[in-house]
RNA sequence: GCGGGGAUAGCCAAGCCAGGUCAAAGGCGCAGGCUUCAGGAGCCUGUCCCGUAGGGGUUCGCGGGUUCAAAUCCCGCUCCCCGCACCA
């Protein structure tokens, strides 16, 4: 039963929505126009609840803004641009079971539709249908006209992107350059982060190689230290090791075998011409570049020929790792013996210090390897030691007088010099490798390959970048915290490549064979959907949308007759999407959670930049948090996973809703949790039952303060509910709209004992009207129930009635509440059950020193001495000096305490007849406390009190007597 | 390593930018009472410690400081989370 009501009430609503064709939005050049976006979803998969969370904050503008009078525009469309899709059908074809049963047991897919997933396009089609279902049922406010999916399936889509990328390149912001990337040998296509088994979060590292001169040869060790070539002191090969002559460039070069392997795939040309094992060269020598010093060649099995180029050429006094390995050949005898190298050779050697550096001496590395007690070349310790000592070479490290022109330099200063230097004078190359194994979901090992011809987003392009910063400067950030998370991404972003060889999407137009990748094709799109209406309505084929086209719909650019005339588009249909494109441009709010900060939202500013001028660049960007699920990041592995419409099916749409946005806002992670909706659900029930009992009400008419205190507080609702939904604080304005208000009708009801309908009525129908952002589907029901025609989606925002904030009625209210807390507090403590409760409120003339005292606090801190000055003056408190003085005491610490605002209010409320008001209230008292409830006046000579309570009084706070 | 965000009572989470109404909103959980034929419903009360008169004490990651006054401002420290590129 319980499921029933909601989903019954949320389909009722839905389809009057869509035969009334609510959301669908045109140009009307009389309201302002407010159009928000929500990034397209990537149809790999169903929609979770991470999109539901941030799609909702946007739902939740929309409707706002448009029951404030604008013309809004929510549209939507679905990504199927990229690798995932097409890899996801490869491996169903290929049976992998695991995936399979994600797919039936997470997305819930049928047997049959899982046969057809072998074609991608069937596969993200079928993720499209179930998604707009969804996006449905959860009551996105969506003009659905403007939908669309991308890729060169969705032939005008690709014509628009192939016009953006021709005009990026026209306008030298797409260019062609190189790029190291982590490769598959096997799978021929580079290994990203997820298609690894092993070695995630592991990329490319550039090694600067010295070349060490061997005969006719180069002998090129690999080091991200050139500087300490000047304490070289010998070299180290694997004698175990493959390595090989080969011709690099024309160069003779003894590298490794895999080092030569690497080596083409890196731009150069390689031609190997034999292969021996690395004891060949143990005992040879060979010169350094720099002063020609000949030094030797000694066995080291830690080098590993696959890492780099299987050389490395030896800094004892600041390597460890080649200390220790010169300290182990120099007692090994036989082994030096083997190699024919002569011990003293190996004795011979003398680490040279090149650094000098702050807490070490000499030779640090000697220093460490004793400080730590490394024993041998395999102690874990050792790469502590190694980066340890590297770290602090590079950052405070001074270069030796031995390093020539470089002396006196601190390391990090002068490091790129050197690589530079050395580059020149054709002693160093470089090379990339990784730094850790990687090994691709194929099982192959990754190497790294650099990528020639690729085209690139000039995203490092400095005017690019300004002009990036600037439109973050001029928009909205949501929170405001996030404008620094942007510049600095703006700041970091390099070169994007922005083509794939595979994966679905739209072909490169100059270049074919590329395919423009998923995160570029997506980026200005929120244009296409102006005009996408149009290409529907009137039946234009993809190959009229030519660039002049494009040029004159989103640039202005070119004669419109004659546009017209080439593409065979009516002049009259160009000029509506021009005009189109012009009322909703530019985007007034873009959400969405964090992690596309650093790339989809600021590519989305990227490319505004470089297309549009200022007054079409996005006014908004709200970024949120990742949803969490109980407390764990969702995912499918860990087996948390929650789809929207499985979220849909077990709450409902407004339930969802709720919960979501009551999880979070700004960047922090919402968090859902059963829990959490199961209460909103018995929330939203019970609301529902309340509207229903106030919509029967009638009777009652007088208007009490208290009615005055609930239209004032109502009104305070109406502003901090506005003001946060404008500033995207989606969790406050829930939170108030449903909690708050809700305390407060409470504490009426309560109050009142019987209501005045009248004006309760009014309340309930600006709370349904403040709620209908979060929970659209039950507010209309609500909407109806109390007896309004039309729907609650397009009703006007309630707006704040500043004549209708009564500060006095709203600080009576304040005093009663603290007298029940104050008579509670004391029958607490004393576990008395009361007969008769006596008030004493406070005299007159206490109430005349207190608004004095307000008035003299709102200038400056009061002080006993001036306070007395001043209340002298007043002939009848002279008269009463010696009472007076305990009270003002007290009174002077009560005000100095109260906040400015605070006084202001007390002073606008001015003398409240407290005598009159808990009379007023006395019945409220004594159904409260269940015991009769007298009041009299300090001064009244005829009181009762017994125990002469009644001159504790002060005013608000009258004294209190109970038997 | 670089950058961003955090640390608040049993839990979640406001407050901090603009210092005082803060023992600290709201929710959840828990306890007691009321209402109800019943109820994963509603209402009331309590939920840091002490208290037979509305009070007092000790709290807002840790340590200092500024101030009449600090959860809020300043300095130092510890810990946690997130992103880091060819991937949506």
């Amino acid at each position: 039963m319980t499921q029933i009501i909601w989903r019954e009430i949320e389909e009722k609503w839905r389809r009057k929505w869509e035969e009334a064709h609510l959301f669908e939005a045109d140009p009307d050049p009389n309201r302002k126009k407010c159009f928000v976006t929500f990034p397209y979803p990537y149809m790999n998969g169903p929609l979770h609840l991470g999109h539901g969370f941030t799609a909702t904050r946007v739902d939740v503008y929309a409707r706002f803004m448009r029951m404030r009078g604008y013309n809004v525009l929510f549209p939507w469309a679905w990504h199927w641009t990229g690798e995932p899709i097409v890899g996801a059908s490869l491996r169903i074809k290929s049976g992998d079971k695991e995936l399979i049963r994600a797919l039936k047991e997470i997305d819930s897919v049928p047997e049959e539709e899982l046969e057809k997933f072998v074609d991608p396009i069937y596969m993200a089609n079928y993720y499209t249908q179930e998604s707009r279902e969804v996006v449905k049922r959860i009551g996105f406010s969506v003009d659905w006209r403007r939908e669309f999916h991308t890729t060169s399936h969705e032939p005008a889509y690709s014509k628009f992107i192939e016009w953006q990328y021709i005009t990026l390149r026209d306008m030298g912001y797409v260019v062609k350059g190189t790029h190291p990337v982590v490769w598959c040998p096997s799978c021929q296509s580079p290994t990203g982060d997820h298609d690894r088994l092993v070695g995630e979060g592991v990329f490319p590292e550039e090694y600067v190689l010295i070349k060490f001169i061997f005969g006719d040869a180069f002998l090129p060790a690999a080091t991200f230290r050139p500087e300490t070539i000047f304490g070289v002191t010998n070299m180290f090969i694997n004698p175990d090791g493959d390595y090989v002559e080969a011709l690099v460039n024309g160069e003779k070069w003894i590298i490794s075998r895999s080092a030569a392997i690497k080596l083409s795939e890196q731009l150069r040309k390689v031609n190997v011409l034999r292969e021996f094992k690395g004891r060949e060269l143990i005992g040879k020598y060979f010169k350094e570049p720099i002063s020609g010093r000949e030094l030797p060649i000694l066995p080291g099995w830690f080098v590993d020929p696959d890492s780099a180029t299987g050389v490395v050429y030896s800094v004892p006094a600041h390597a460890p790792a080649d200390w220790i390995a010169l300290k182990d050949l120099m007692d090994k005898l036989d082994l030096l013996r083997e190699f024919k190298v002569p011990p003293e050779v190996v004795r011979n050697i003398k680490p040279i210090s090149l650094i000098s550096v702050e807490g070490f001496g000499e030779y640090p590395a000697i220093e460490i390897v004793e400080q730590m007690g490394i024993k041998d070349q395999f102690d874990p310790k050792l790469e502590e030691a190694t980066s340890l000592v590297y770290r602090k070479e590079f950052h405070t490290g001074v270069l030796k007088p031995i390093c020539g022109k470089y002396a006196g330099k601190v390391v990090k200063d002068v490091k790129a010099q050197i690589i530079e230097d050395f580059k020149k004078m054709g002693i160093a190359s470089t090379m990339y490798d990784l730094p850790q194994k990687v090994v691709c979901r194929c099982t192959t090992k990754c190497i790294v390959k650099i990528l020639s011809d690729q085209w690139f987003l000039k995203y490092s392009d400095p005017e690019w970048k300004r002009l990036a910063h600037e439109a973050i400067d001029l928009a909205k950030v949501f929170p405001e915290s996030a404008r620094m998370y942007f510049h600095d991404k703006i700041d970091w972003l390099r070169d994007w490549a922005c083509a794939r060889k595979t994966g679905l999407g739209t072909p490169l137009p100059w270049d074919p064979e590329w395919i423009i990748e998923t995160l570029s094709d997506s980026t200005i799109y929120m244009a296409f959907y102006t005009i996408a209406k149009h290409i529907r309505q009137y039946g234009i084929h993809a190959e009229q949308l030519t660039k002049d086209v494009f040029d004159y719909i989103f640039l202005g650019k070119g004669d419109l007759g004659e546009v017209s005339r080439r593409s065979g588009i009516k002049e009259h249909i160009l000029k509506e999407m021009r005009d189109e494109f012009l009322y909703w441009y530019p985007v007034d709010l873009r959400v969405s959670a964090k992690e596309l900060v650093p790339n989809h939202l600021s590519f989305f500013i990227f490319q505004h930049v470089a297309l549009f001028p200022r007054e079409l660049w996005p006014r908004a960007i709200g970024v949120n948090g990742m949803l969490m699920i109980e407390g764990q990041k969702m995912s499918k592995s860990k087996g948390n996973f929650l789809t929207l419409k499985e979220a849909i099916n077990r709450y409902g749409a407004d339930v969802t809703r709720m919960t979501l946005l009551l999880g979070a806002e700004d960047m922090d992670d919402p968090d859902w949790r059963d829990e959490n909706a199961r209460s909103i659900d018995a929330k939203l029930r019970s609301l529902y039952a309340l509207i229903g009992q106030i919509s029967g009400l009638s009777g009652e008419d007088e208007v009490k303060s208290i009615d005055r205190w609930l239209l004032s507080i109502i009104q305070e609702r109406i502003k901090a509910v506005t003001e946060a939904i404008e500033n995207l604080k989606t969790r406050t304005a829930a939170e108030i709209a449903l909690y708050e208000i809700w305390n407060d009708i409470r504490w009426y009801l309560r109050r009142r004992g019987s209501p005045n309908s009248m004006i309760l009525k009014e309340v309930a129908s600006i709370w349904v009207r403040l709620l209908t952002p979060f929970t659209p589907f039950l507010c209309e029901e609500l909407w109806s129930i109390l007896g309004n025609k039309g729907f609650i989606s397009v009703a006007k925002w309630p707006e704040y009635d500043e004549s209708k904030v009564d500060v006095r009625s709203e600080e009576i209210e304040l005093f009663i509440k603290s007298l029940l807390d104050d008579t509670m507090n004391i029958l607490r403590v004393t576990r008395l059950s009361p007969k008769k409760i006596y008030y004493y409120v406070a005299a007159p003339w206490k109430w005349r020193v207190y608004m004095r005292l307000l008035e003299e606090s709102l200038s400056r801190r009061l002080d006993m001495r001036e306070v007395m000055k001043v209340l002298m003056t007043d002939a009848e408190l002279r008269s009463m000096a010696k009472i007076l003085a305990p009270l003002v005491s007290r009174l002077i610490e009560e005000v100095n305490s109260l906040p400015i605002e605070r006084k202001q209010r007390l002073l606008k409320a001015g003398v409240i007849d407290e005598f009159y008001e808990i009379s007023e209230s006395k019945e409220f008292f004594e159904r409260e406390f269940n015991a009769t409830v007298m009041v009299y006046r300090e001064d009244d000579p005829n009181k009762y009190d017994p125990r002469g309570k009644a001159q504790q009084s002060k005013p608000l706070k009258p004294a209190i007597y109970i038997e």
